[in-house]
DNA sequence: ATTAGCACTCTCTAAGAGAGAGTGCTAACA
DNA sequence: TGTTAGCACTCTCTCTTAGAGAGTGCTAAT
């Protein structure tokens, strides 16, 4: 439906508009790009692809502006097409960098996203492992207060999740002892999640054998688990709103608070999160609206096959996709390489 | 040297450019603030205060605008007058609010800073205690893989820090045992910082008594404490920089770039927690020059009449002083009392 | 000491003119 | 039939100008 020319054009356009936000004109593209042709044909199919919906006027006598229908033309023929592969040298130095921080699953995921920003210049976003996914390796129990004690869950993907909690009545270190003793020694090596589920099943079943001490390992379990540190690590948030295109500021400020808002991009996250790859969004695809300006570029990451959160870029529409897609690639790569060595 | 009349209209000038950031005309006081007095009186005196350096105008045929000097010279007499003290309703509140995390210092701190960015509308910044001035509790030690543990720090201040650390030559389990009953029986109830100084001046003295272990032990406290996760919350960024002030957004970027470096503000924060109570910085008093249109108010808090850290607010500099100072005083009272509920 | 009056200064806004960029259409051309 | 040159047209942007409005400083009167 498309000829070849016409993509030639629709991606010269695209690609001038990446570059600087300015409507394209006809003359402009055939200055800049060889099409051969004169400014009178490139409007002619100009003309046709606003038609199409891949081109709009901002106004009637300015130049042409890309949709995100055109913009989704473009990435699909991006994804399709060859990857533009990112200096292996690069890579290298990312991963050497997350090497030095990988036993601190904090601060290596807030390196990422940290990294993903300066490298684009858009935000980076970056979802630590869940810690429900990880695989269970040690529950440790401490007496800490009267009322009070302190729980540290050691997984094998580096998480270490350590809590206050609340424990009424008063437990001595000795039922503490046995109640981590016997998390150890039947549940190690599961994932967080399937023992949670392992448990509230047994409780069911075997109806309170072994007394009151499964019950309160359960509690304890779930206590532990109840806080939700999902964190989200985001950097680079004011770069992308100092982008031409927001110098407006008082028409940014919801989308600012959207992008702001963890728990809102949370959820794009986690669907996300059930595809695997390289994923693009582009504007009002997206169905929070005050998104609708802006494209976001993500790829779930993780070890040994197994899928454990997603890092994503933001950016504008405009955003330059080739590199946004190969950066977030990589990075990804990055992480799986990173978190393999450490098994 | 200014007498009572003049204090009043500096006053009037003062919080009508507080409540509106436009200069403000003799009319308009006159108009607002009952003096009993004409417009042309009125104008005498701004002249004088202007020459004084408390006001200044945007060009001749505008209002006034305060100087740092007057917001200075409102803020001292401010402070030295009654204090605005606030709705104790609203203090129960925020203890209420806190109550219930008070067990994770960082979700606490986290939320001191939204609750002060939220309730003021500027940005609210809140440094939880330093790990190092904490009282040393318990030392936990676990093996986690061949060569590297898990140390759990814990101290009466709910602060747990967790970490993996690496050591070489390998340790067994026993070791770590040794290792952690000698630290417990021994520092408990000493500062964590303390126990750093006599563990290094022990070693030297002592000669390698303990062999091997009490120097390994040095080590795991050291590497334990390396990581500095002097963490700073902040919250409401956003809001102050959308404020008329800074409509061109140009203009806001250095100061954007200071605001969000924790480092420099660090360095403010550090600056700061050597004084007692409540202070203020106006505009150009603070040496940071991008920070020079913005003022910050801060108070250190403390359990036990220790000092534990700072919290404070940074809005541009004709922020509502009165306002911000009680809020921060409250919310520092707020936090003491949390804190020193739970020993 | 205070005030009314007045000339003056500076900003802000609206309106208008002209330049510039780019389009769509038409008619000619290969 | 696809391509192109030419041209009138549209829309934005910028610059200028003029006038309104706000506020001042100064002077002379109270």
């Amino acid at each position: 439906m498309l000829d070849e020319r016409s993509r030639q054009i629709l991606n010269a356009v695209i690609q001038s508009y990446i570059n600087r936000p300015d409507p394209v004109g006809s003359r402009y593209v055939t200055k800049k790009y060889d099409f051969g042709v004169s400014p009178a044909t490139i409007r002619n199919i100009m003309a046709d692809l606003e038609e199409m919906g891949f081109l709009s006027q901002p106004h009637t006598s300015a130049g042409r502006v890309p949709t995100d229908r055109g913009y989704r033309f473009y990435v699909d023929s991006l994804l399709n097409d060859k990857k533009c592969s990112f200096d292996a040298q690069i890579a290298q130095d990312i991963v050497k960098r997350l090497e030095g921080i990988k036993n601190d699953i904090n601060a290596f995921f807030a390196e990422v996203s940290a990294t993903l920003s300066r490298m684009s210049n858009y935000m980076g976003i970056a979802q630590p492992p869940k810690t429900e996914s990880a695989t269970f390796k040690k529950l440790e129990l401490i007496r800490y207060k009267e009322d009070s004690i302190v729980a540290v869950l050691l997984t094998n993907e580096s998480i270490i999740r350590s809590r206050i909690l609340r424990v009424a009545p008063p437990l001595t270190q000795e039922d503490l002892n046995r109640i981590a003793g016997y998390m150890n020694t039947e549940y190690s090596g599961l994932s967080v999640d399937e023992i949670r589920t392992i448990l509230t099943n047994r409780i069911k079943t075997e109806r309170v054998m072994w007394d009151n001490l499964l019950v309160r390992a359960i509690k304890i379990y779930e206590q532990l688990l109840a806080f939700t540190d999902n964190e989200l690590f985001m950097e680079g948030l004011f770069d992308v709103m100092s982008m031409p295109e927001f110098s407006d500021i008082s028409r940014i400020r919801d989308a600012y608070r959207a992008i702001k808002d963890k728990h809102m991009l949370l959820r794009i996250v986690e669907d996300l999160s059930k595809t695997e790859g390289v994923q693009v969004i582009i504007g009002a695809e997206n169905p929070i609206e005050e998104l609708n300006r802006f494209s976001i570029v993500a790829s779930t990451y993780g070890a040994c096959g197994k899928k454990m959160g997603v890092i994503a870029l933001i950016g504008p529409t405009r955003m330059d996709y080739s590199k946004a897609i190969s950066m977030v690639e990589m990075v990804s790569n990055c992480i799986c390489e990173t978190l393999n060595e450490s098994e």
